[in-house]
RNA sequence: GGCGUCGUGGCCAAGUGGUAAGGCAAGGGUCUGCAAAACCCUCAUCACGGGUUCGAAUCCCGUCGACGCCUCCA
């Protein structure tokens, strides 16, 4: 049985879907105005995670995910550059859309845009103001009523009293409640904007998703998921700006990640500190960026640096080392043992959907791959055949692929094999004379060309690394 | 100030009432000409102080600390 922490009830509850085997599930895209950061890559994958253990335990799910492509932010970015905003962002869109690909995201089932969303998010608002949820301001702008939905503030479990103890709030001229947040902006002169009953304008920032949500999704949906940063205001606009269009409680399980940790501190665009999705992956693999958020419990910060990454690495490593070959050599593996090796197979599956079933504990699914990569190791050096390896490589296999690790090895482009061969076969004549210093050179050169040598018992295997 | 999450070995981290998974690092060993890889072995009483209980890292209260949100934010 599924449990998943939901940030609304603030407890871990048994999953259960609105229609049998579908999974309904949105999550909280990214404002597309510069290269995304690993704290967007880390989002990314806690969800495609989740998607593909669902998908794993046999739901159908239908995935989406927003970009936001008017924003304040993109105005600004675009006017800087001189460039058209929605050009801007889909540049961006497209850039953020291959850097998912490249950390084997696997693509959300739907991907809407605001600005392609703009009928409905007006229709939206119009609801809400017929409702007594929204009123348009003299100066073109429509704000939400917090004052009108009795349940403000469920999400994130704050008070409107609280809230406004604060005194960080700038209060509209307006608005008639400090808390009222924005549905349209009326256009500023020279901005991005599109015709509405309110005049010409555009969206704020939290009617959107709600728009979206409900073409894509329909009045209600199983799971919202996004980084813990969104959970007020975001989705508590969200949730208000729904449910008092619909009348109908609107996502089932509210799901959120922890942040990624740079120095101690979030990274964010704006504080500075942040690593782009490139910058990594032009000097790591896609799985480290994985490992890192597996090895870590997706709701709590994640700690990001040189000596996480470098533990990161050594795990994606020590995973591949299971998928290996058996030895040329291999002699066999006696009954008891291969018997053994069945077992840990099977052992480790059953520890791996007990802990993910556990709020997607992957620290505990990861684990279990590791007993079960040290059992295939150990049954190889045990003279375990290829034929008696493949079952529990296979389950292995499987299980990684659930949580979306490649695993594969580094594989060059074919041309240079026939010469590392060769190689490879000359050293082995020069190690049978004994020539040891130019055998050694041999290796290590080849290792700084990317050739990685291993002497074993019954001779030497390589690979690019 | 308010709301929330959390504090487990040198580091990352699982565990939610019965005497601490896993990984990295470190040390020892097997194998090897050496190296690497792999395998085997060693390595913590769970921030602090009270309380509940036969029994708590796990429940309750308090203290201290960290982080997130309260303003754009995955």
């Amino acid at each position: 049985m599924l449990k998943i922490y939901n940030t609304l009830t603030r407890k871990t509850e048994e999953f259960q879907t609105l229609e049998p085997n579908l999974v309904k599930m949105y999550v909280c895209g990214v404002t597309v105005y510069n290269d995304a950061h690993v704290g967007h890559a880390m989002s990314a994958l806690v969800f495609d995670i989740i998607r593909r253990y669902l998908e794993y335990r046999g739901y159908a799910v239908r995935h989406v995910m927003n970009y936001t492509d008017v924003d304040d932010k993109i105005i600004a970015r675009a006017n800087q550059l001189g460039e058209d905003p929605l050009k801007l962002s889909q540049r961006y869109i497209e850039d953020y859309a291959r850097d998912l690909k490249a950390l084997n995201v696997l693509p959300p089932t739907s991907t809407p845009q605001v600005s392609k969303t703009m009928p409905l998010i007006i229709q939206f608002i119009e609801g809400l103001i017929e409702k007594g949820h929204a009123y348009a301001a003299p100066n073109g702008d429509v704000y939400f009523s917090v004052t009108s939905d009795e349940d403000y503030g469920k999400l994130s479990g704050r008070k409107l009293e609280e809230m406004q103890a604060g005194a960080r709030i700038e209060v509209g001229e307006a608005k008639t409640h400090p808390m009222d947040f924005a549905l349209w902006k009326a256009a500023k002169e020279g901005e991005i904007s599109w015709d509405s009953p309110w005049g010409r304008g555009r969206p704020g920032w939290h009617i959107e998703c709600s728009a979206m949500n409900l073409a894509e999704l329909g009045e209600q949906i199983d799971i919202h998921g996004g980084g813990n940063d969104l959970v007020f205001p975001h989705h508590e606009n969200e949730i208000a700006q729904s449910e008092c269009y619909t009348g109908k409680p609107f996502a089932r399980y509210w799901v959120h990640n922890g942040m990624l940790q740079l120095g101690g501190e979030k990274m964010s665009k704006s504080m500075g500190n942040m690593v782009t999705i490139k910058q990594f992956l032009a000097k790591r693999e896609a799985d480290v960026m994985r490992m890192l958020v597996l090895n870590g419990t997706y709701r709590a910060p994640l700690t990001f640096n040189d000596e996480t990454l470098d533990a990161a690495q050594k795990n994606v490593e020590r995973l591949k080392s299971a998928l290996r070959p058996a030895f040329a050599s291999a002699g066999g593996l006696a009954p008891d043992s291969l018997s053994a090796l069945t077992a840990a197979a099977e052992t480790a599956k059953t520890n791996f959907i007990e802990a993910m079933d556990n709020d997607f504990n992957t620290a505990g699914a990861v684990a279990a791959l590791f007993e079960l990569s040290k059992s295939i190791n150990a049954a190889r050096d045990n003279g375990a055949t290829g034929e008696q390896l493949k079952s529990a490589q296979e389950t292995f296999r499987e299980l990684a692929g659930v949580l979306g690790l490649r695993l594969e090895e580094k594989k060059g482009s074919g041309d240079a094999d026939a010469f590392v061969n060769l190689l490879v076969e000359v050293r082995a004549e020069v190690r049978k004379q004994k020539l040891w210093a130019l055998s050694d050179y041999i290796r290590d050169k080849l290792k700084e060309l990317g050739v990685t040598i291993e002497d074993g018992k019954d001779g030497t295997q390589w690979r690019y690394s």
